[in-house]
DNA sequence: AGTCTAAATAGTAATCATTACTATTTATAA
DNA sequence: TTATAAATAGTAATGATTACTATTTAGACT
């Protein structure tokens, strides 16, 4: 009954593994670089092709943050995010998705909506006590 | 008591001319198509300065929807954008910006939340209609 | 009007994240 | 065991953006 033509690959197994055991939405390189200690030969290009496919599957989600480079993230139940613009570190934001903005901006829009990213921008505590000038 | 060193150009005349114009969420590469039409040895150079400075500023907003290239704003008051993933088009949403989130995350979290970023994911009226299969 | 100086530019090269390509390896079904 | 297509490693290409440098120019001060 399998119609995926989809085969186990020890490097997708292992980048999922680690993406899984991590909250700090690591960026590809980040992935690439902790996946090598378990399988040193392994190919970057390798690292965002399954980056991309689990994503595109919806077993991981892809951020962007505005800084360039994409984030990655394990944690699939839809969640705000907090960016600080100091140390660029991407945290998880306790507030719950609220799907009734979608339903509030589709009603106020012509559009079909599918969800909402919604990322706050500040500075962090740690951030804010080293903060001397 | 002008303690600027900022100069008059005429390409950061035009560039924010042409940017003010339009209520597109242009990227780079479209002002710089519209710009040359008036200044045509304008280097691509130019316009990402003059957008880099200029949003620094505060005069202008940049805008990532996670497609890779950056769009701009010169509207900015604050406010919230769809974007489309059909046609690839961003698009302000009527919905007003809700300062008390930036308060609730705050008091929610340790950090200062200076603002933050909200975008609609889904499929315009255009598309939706366009869309037969 | 003429001179000076630092800001801004044009044009090009470099960077950096990501994707594409290709020959080789490998999971897995027969 | 064999066959085959999926996945990989390694490398090249892409595309947006930034950096660099010699030249131009705004605007202040004669």
């Amino acid at each position: 009954m399998e119609t995926t033509s989809k085969r186990y690959s020890k490097q997708r197994e292992c980048i999922l593994r680690i993406l899984s055991g991590t909250t700090s939405h690591p960026t590809a390189n980040w992935i690439y670089d902790h996946v090598r200690e378990e399988i040193p030969n392994i190919s970057l290009g390798t690292v965002y092709r399954n980056l991309s496919n689990l994503s595109q599957d919806g077993a991981i989600m892809r951020l962007d943050v505005g800084d360039g480079t994409d984030r990655f993230d394990a944690n699939f139940h839809p969640h705000y995010h907090f960016y600080c613009q100091e140390c660029r570190n991407l945290l998880d934001m306790e507030l719950p998705y609220d799907s009734a903005l979608d339903s509030l901006a589709e009603h106020a829009y012509g559009a079909k909506i599918a969800w909402h990213n919604l990322i706050f921008y500040g500075c962090c505590a740690d951030c804010q006590s080293t903060e001397k000038e």
